[in-house]
DNA sequence: AAAAAAC
């Protein structure tokens, strides 16, 4: 009885049109339904229901309670068909509903033949990264996905996903979290740490017979997984790709975020959730309402871990993790990842964390060579005009007559609105993507950027994170940053995946203070610095200047434990710093990370 | 100082 992956996914949107109304993922909104072709790619794997792995380590045992069927059979998801963890019914018909989350792979296969393949990695670019890791007992790091025991239905994904091997950052982060060890980690967003903190994640739950009873009639979700990431475009790509993660592994992952109708995220949840990707405000807001019970929570991710502790982040923070029925840190496993780490943010961050490991993945001196970095002095009333210089000669020489995606970054919201309309009228097609248009014009602009339609898309700080934007040739520091990390994210839109990319940024008095960390990171990143920018440098030292150096001066490319500073002593020190973990080719030399700035302030992976 | 994040 071995149906055909159309039939499953034919019967799934039938299914779900059949019974209420049926359920549109945010990030599908708003789509056409034909932009949803039911038919994948991967015809060679082709996963019905019916004929799903029938063992987690590939025995022949169909009865292992790893298996991916069996996780809806624990009882704890369907407790006598009416498990609270699946009110509309036994997983069967779940799993009927799920939505084929490759579906809308299709469009971008074209595009993903030429490389390494969907991960679009270019491996080669990262064949020289110099892994850090310190912390007790650091676990081996891995060569291949198949040393590490994730289980069948999780392998299929990845292979659906067209991993082939992991990347430096999953290599090191996978099994030190399958370990169950909470985890520091200073990586580009670009290379896969989505993956890295899902895969255990993911893999865990299935492991983990939970049976815990919902009590009857109580409307509360009980999640075993929180993944929080700070804007909500992030979360709904986190959201996107746990959902191919967990592609008919019986466990069901959940967007909550701002700005979108309360209604269905709730319906979702009773429906069931195992990973809850969230903003904080939209979850603070159903923990209020007791729709969201953290008490089961196992595994606690912050994606951008650093802005989530930031000022304007960490009460908010504070209070899910700390005032709550979130269990304590020790009997959780904490996750957190960034890019940019600030020595301030990790003494922060260690509150949530239980004995955990810190690991960097980065390139000392080379690290964004893949970027090519350019400071021109434009003052501020020449912007417009060499904005619109830079964005004709970039037409002139753009393949197939078509503009290549560029995305342009201002300070104010206000300023991204002028900006675009100037740029509309101007005949070049622009949209923008700030906090103050309603969230279904961000997605909009969001999609339209992608798709090309609108291939100038100008940004606030909003857009500056974690979002994976295939195909940006150039980032635009229309107005730069007062903070070097915001510009190290915000160059990160491109060069993403190993391969290369442009950033210009329009410099001028104003930006004084950003001068001597710009140019350290641009030398570091082996980048042509004019010699202007030099001498601004040496000036903002004297003007009283330094209040970016974040006590004293940023570490860049290439991770830092703080607790390796010696003015922090917590519990001996020395026991923290047990090398590198096996990395075998790669060197702790901790004095290459950052010795040249007095090993204080920033740390950063170039993302 | 701005941006983000709930209604």
């Amino acid at each position: 009885m071995r149906s055909s992956w159309a039939d499953s996914v034919a019967n799934a949107e039938s299914s779900a049109s059949a019974s209420r109304s049926s359920y549109v993922p945010p990030h599908l909104r708003n789509r056409p339904p034909s932009s949803d072709p039911p038919v994948p790619s991967h015809s060679s794997a082709p996963i019905a229901p019916a004929a799903r792995p029938s063992g987690y380590s590939g025995g022949t045992s169909g009865g292992s309670r790893w298996s991916a069927g069996s996780v809806r059979d624990t009882g704890r998801f369907n407790s006598g068909g009416g498990g609270w963890n699946s009110r509309t019914g036994g997983w069967n018909r779940g799993r009927e509903r799920e939505v084929n989350p490759f579906a809308n792979d299709d469009d971008k296969n074209e595009a993903a033949l030429n490389d390494q393949e969907n991960s679009g990695i270019n491996f080669d670019a990262y064949e020289d990264i110099p892994i850090e890791t310190s912390g007790d007992n650091v676990p081996a790091p891995v060569n291949t996905f198949a040393e590490i025991d994730l289980g069948d239905a999780l392998n299929q994904n990845i292979r659906r996903c067209k991993y082939v091997k992991p990347t430096p950052v999953q290599r090191h982060a996978i099994p030190i979290s399958v370990a169950g060890r909470d985890l520091m980690a200073c990586a580009q967003t670009g290379s896969g740490k989505t993956a890295a903190f899902c895969f255990p994640i993911i893999s865990g739950i299935m492991k983990g017979g939970h049976f815990v009873q919902k009590p009857p009639g109580s409307r509360t979700s009980f999640p075993l997984a929180l993944i929080l990431s700070p804007t909500r475009e992030l979360s709904v790509q986190i959201h996107e790709e746990a959902r191919k993660f967990a592609f008919q592994t019986g466990v069901r992952v959940v967007v909550a975020y701002g700005g979108a109708p309360i209604n269905l995220q709730l319906r979702e949840m009773e429906r069931g959730v195992d990973i809850l990707v969230a903003t904080p405000g939209r979850l603070v807001d159903l923990l209020e309402r007791a729709r969201v019970s953290l008490q089961m929570i196992r595994y606690l991710a912050l994606d951008e871990a650093d802005r989530m502790l930031d000022m304007g982040f960490e009460p908010q923070i504070r209070k899910i993790v700390e005032q709550t029925d979130m269990p304590q840190r020790g009997m959780r496993q904490t996750m957190l990842f960034s890019a940019t780490f600030p020595r301030e943010i990790q003494r922060l961050a260690s509150d949530f964390l239980s004995n955990y490991i810190f690991l960097a993945v980065g390139r000392v001196g080379s690290s964004t060579d893949l970027i090519v970095q350019r400071v021109e002095y434009v003052s501020d009333s020449d912007k417009r005009s060499h904005l619109m210089d830079l964005l004709h000669a970039q037409r002139a020489n753009g393949a197939h007559g078509k503009q290549a995606l560029t995305l342009v970054f201002v300070e104010t919201k206000r300023g991204a609105d002028s900006l675009e309309h100037w740029l509309c009228l101007n005949s070049f097609p622009a949209t923008t993507i700030h906090g103050d248009r309603t969230q279904q014009e961000r997605e909009m602009a969001l999609r339209s950027f992608k798709s090309g339609a609108t291939p100038i898309l100008v940004a606030t700080d909003v857009a500056a994170r974690g979002l994976d934007i295939p195909h940006v040739a150039h980032v635009i520091n229309f107005d730069l940053p007062n903070d070097i990390d915001d510009y190290v994210h915000r160059i990160g839109r491109t060069g993403r995946a190993g391969k290369t990319g442009l950033a210009t940024a329009f410099f001028n008095e104003n930006n004084s203070s950003l001068a001597r960390p710009l140019l350290e990171l641009m030398q570091e990143a082996n980048q042509e610095v004019p010699d202007w920018l030099s001498r601004f440098a040496v000036r903002s030292l004297h003007g009283g200047g330094g209040r970016n150096r974040r006590s004293g001066g940023g570490a860049r490319f290439g991770g830092r434990d703080f607790r390796r500073d010696g003015s922090h002593n917590r519990g001996g020190g020395s026991d923290y710093y047990t090398g590198a973990g096996g990395g075998a080719g790669y060197g702790t030399a901790p004095a290459a990370y950052g010795g040249n700035y007095g090993g204080a302030g920033v740390v950063s992976a170039w993302d």
